[in-house]
DNA sequence: AATGAATGAGAGTTCATTCAT
DNA sequence: GATGAATGAACTCTCATTCAT
């Protein structure tokens, strides 16, 4: 499950340093945004910064690792809800309840512009999103043909409510924070539910919408 | 329209100084993040570094300053919506399409976490946000007693959207980011309307949910 | 006699604070080269490292800017030379014995590959390299003509001893690393004058030979 | 010709490593100064850092050894050089074409105030030095005997000027560049010659001026 | 009151050296 | 003995904030 970066067999106690690197910085970063001194990402990975600068030669170097973990992650995840739920339906909510991995990743990109730059310009992340969106919109597909999801919405659309769901943590007491992104959910799934009380503004955003990043 | 702060009339020139800093930093925040050098704001506002300081004596006060701003503005239209649509199903929808300005502030409130220190900390802020949930509060009884609001959910839920929809905007098409955000809302808005399909996990979010800030 | 840079004027504090700047650089990289520390400068200077970096954006704005001073103040020199002395002979040897101040520079040159890239990359100097060489050339050719200067002997020539003699200085009592250029000159001034006893290897080295640096 | 350092014959392989590792550090001192990483040189050692560390505790040691060898060799040159050259002019000119192995020691010791300072105080080096100068001086004497050399230089003027020999090679057309040091040797010795056309400045510098450095 | 210069703390990064494997 | 990982000090550069002009 970890960075297909390279796989040079590293030493025993230098891939253990690695992963404590990762770890460390998906909680730093997921906690505190990527601009945090890498130094802390040392310290709470119990190396001292060489090691860090050793294994990630700059931040950008280590976003990128821990997103490609995340992504890989995730694409798995979704493959198994395309596999395993009986309906188009069912896998589509899987989906949208995806792992906090994926917040966490999700919620870094939306934060920080370096971030988001950093991501979008690494092509290995780049084809693990592609391969994600590939098996999302087969759900999609699905559940329109089964007549669960309207038929106006396409991936696009979800893509962006998904991302919606993972951005509304935060202002609300502890308990309220962890109820919220379950209601909105379930409110926008209602939302997407056949029969539609009415149109869609616009038109159904696709997979070609996500191509060519703007931010 | 501006910083209730202080009512020292100041001088012209002063003054002017002080409002060209203010539009400078609203732009420079939404563009860039809360975290850009003082310096570039001031150059923005063709103002020396000495008079932004002389104003905002340091960057937090300038952040809480334009939030000020921001949801004076709101506030004020919030209470617009209530006291000229028709029913509490159309001051909804119209408080949730909301003006650019309150997307922009949103936006900067979820990506930095010192903006939302600052502003959770600040009085004047917390005092307008009350006004701007109460008025809201009003809202959502309202077209619930009509019947076109589900009643499973409260303000809190419908914050949270609020929130959700301000975040859409980023990895896509500059036409699809257009988009996005109203198709998100209506998607939403469908899932809102009564008859609901189902019942909410949880229970309605209300405005005491929103008081003490976790993030 | 300072930066031809820009000619903005400063106000007179920080003026000050830029020509002490300079003069310590001068000093300290004659002294250690050009890798020291950029606080140590800033010390000697008495100024903040942040004055030293508003002043010179990075050590390669701060090393251009004392080799532009000391170019220009020995283009001066040399056009002094030809213009104030009798004969072309009595130019050259003015010439060759130049100030501290150009060997100071032709020494760090010589020293640093760092300072010699940033020089070469640098057209202002390289603008003065080509009027010192033009004024010196003709110094050269009147002193041939007057039949005091082998011919067999080019500017080239000249400039590669004009460096040699500045690089002498090491390794020496302190009496001895006085004496040591005056009289290596001296040899060299004996070597140079017609008649020649014998022909050199190769060919005179031209003004040509020095335009495109090698390192 | 190796490090007379210690005289426990290594095991082969060590030895071996021993070897390429000053080889390597030769090459790269001369190409990029003496503050390249250490483990640049380890890596064109094809060696690990360690083992470059084993063999030579701290760069210093390292620096020291590679003088030690140019520094042997060249005392070498310069006893071959009297003992098989004709006459004492003619050891003159040979030495003074000395090898370029002893041409990037100089220039190494010249550029590099780190390398003077480790040079300078290593004993070994001293005594090699010694051995040189001592050697140097018969050819010196003996030349001047023959009535081909001038009287009123030393050992010491001679040192000098090959120093500045070595030091000329930059700033040049690669072709200029290899021209240039026969030249100034030419010329220089063209200056030495007796009869000399006037007196020198000064008194001539013998090897006691060369023994207490100042750089 | 406005300006922009000066300061200095702190972040990122490199590399000599040590030490576990 | 060899290797290369880990450490941390040292250095460069940036920027918030203060203060002289």
């Amino acid at each position: 499950m970890n960075t297909p970066d390279v796989d040079l067999p590293l030493r025993a106690d230098a891939r253990r340093n690695r992963d404590q690197i990762l770890v460390a910085a998906r909680a730093i970063f997921a906690e505190q945004g990527a601009e945090v001194p890498m130094e802390e990402i040392a310290r709470r990975a119990s190396v001292g910064v060489g090691t860090l600068y050793r294994r990630f030669p700059d931040r950008e170097a280590l976003i990128r690792a821990v997103f490609r973990d995340s992504f890989t992650a995730v694409a798995e995840e979704t493959r198994a809800a395309l596999a395993e739920e009986p309906t188009g339906w069912d896998a589509l909510v899987r989906i949208m309840r995806l792992s906090e991995r994926l917040r966490l990743s999700m919620s870094m990109h939306a934060k920080s512009p370096l971030v988001s730059a950093v991501v979008r310009a690494d092509p290995v992340t780049e084809r693990l999103r592609q391969d994600l969106l590939e098996t999302f919109d087969k759900v999609v597909r699905q559940a329109q043909d089964e007549g669960t999801l309207r038929r106006d919405v396409g991936v696009g659309d979800l893509a962006m409510m998904f991302v919606s769901v993972v951005h509304q943590a935060h202002a609300v007491t502890a308990e309220a924070a962890g109820l919220a992104p379950g209601r909105v959910l379930a409110i926008m799934l209602d939302g997407l539910r056949t029969p539609a009380p009415g149109d869609l503004p616009g038109r159904p955003l696709t997979r070609t919408d996500l191509d060519f990043d703007v931010d």
